[in-house]
DNA sequence: ATATATTTTAACCATATGGTTAAACTGAAA
DNA sequence: TTTCAGTTTAACCATATGGTTAAAATATAT
């Protein structure tokens, strides 16, 4: 027999997967239990509503990313291997979560309560106030090595050049890159590279 | 007595406030009848069902953004100077729609027919197969003012740049840009500045 | 083996929602 | 004024969906 924490875990991969593509208003109770193998009875019994498994679903990726990201900002790099460094990272971590940035920013823009009270939560707990980023960044600054800017159009700037790609693929690989021979790997190994040259080059002093 | 003309713009008005706000799956009928004043049935006496009206709006704004930014491109200015018009002018353009990234992204993502129906018709009409941008990038990578790269590269730097902090607002705002005397316009206006700064000196030679 | 607690299920229920229908209303042409 | 096409509405319908219940099945402890 299965044991329960399996069970439960079998039951959270089947409503992520749900959620993550048909958001909390397009995916049904019915799916995710048949999806899971079970019966929506069961669905129930484990998780008392659909807003309580979403909330659940939604706080897990939230947690996860954020916690990925912070990690990635941990490092004692100079700025100029850190910038190499956090680039080639995230976009591996996006690689490997492609669908997460458009499901958590979808959710965001509703502007919803569980939206919100997720995010509270875990900036109280896992950003103290002050991100480390800021840091390495007006560090960089007054060593003379990247130009005086708010460093936050830094900051989205890169979050964007990387999360641009995962967000739009559909549209982008549409419109943009339509070559029968479209190496997605190997383009993204050039994106890595393009972003880091763009941004370092773009903020270095000349 | 109202005109029928106007009648369908106000039901188109309130139909793409709730979908854009909703998306297909969350906008509710009902709420589309209420906010246009009228009811339900008549709602289906103009737009035959829910996904016939969705698509409408879906046709709508993706054309008028996409023949917007195609206007932009139209233009005959040297690369320096396009490049600066362009960031400038298409931040505008979401000023004034910035929840229509969002709605487009959402839609896209979900990988559906009605996107792709609509994306499939609105380029084979709009776009010619090749766009003038990419001819534009080329031949500054000719001139040498611009170093040598895949012009997608700079394509969806530029696009990512631009269009993160209005897809991400929410959260942007509660993580990153915190301070309570934050001015968006005055944000918005340096954010045009800094992304031209960092994009076209970084893919400056040197 | 028996009793007890925990899982799992089939059958329901109440409500929300997209969509229909037939009748009533309105304005303009004849 | 009458007529008729075009509008608008209230009342309905069928279905989907989130959620409940009570009983059956299963595991666990004694």
């Amino acid at each position: 027999m299965v044991k329960v924490q399996d069970k439960e875990e079998i039951i959270l991969k089947a409503a992520m997967d749900v959620f993550v593509e048909k958001g909390l208003y397009g995916a049904k109770m019915q799916e995710i239990a048949d999806k899971a193998g079970i019966n929506k009875a069961l669905l129930h019994y484990y998780y008392r509503s659909k807003n309580k498994l979403y909330e659940h679903i939604f706080r897990f990726i939230f947690t996860k990313i954020t916690t990925d990201i912070i990690e990635l900002m941990n490092t004692d790099l100079p700025f100029k291997e850190f910038l190499r460094y956090f680039i080639s990272k995230y976009i591996d971590l996006l690689i490997n979560n492609h669908k997460f940035p458009m499901f958590i920013m979808r959710e965001i823009s509703h502007g919803g309560k569980i939206a919100s009270n997720v995010i509270n939560d875990v900036i109280m707990n896992e950003m103290n106030c002050r991100y480390p980023v800021i840091d390495i960044i007006e560090d960089a600054m007054e060593k003379g090595e990247i130009i005086k800017m708010d460093p936050n159009q830094i900051i989205i700037t890169v979050l964007g050049s990387c999360l641009f790609y995962f967000m739009g693929e559909n549209i982008i690989r549409t419109v943009l890159l339509t070559e029968k021979s479209f190496d997605r790997n190997e383009f993204l190994e050039q994106r890595k590279d393009a972003i880091f040259k763009i941004i370092y080059y773009g903020i270095s002093p000349r």
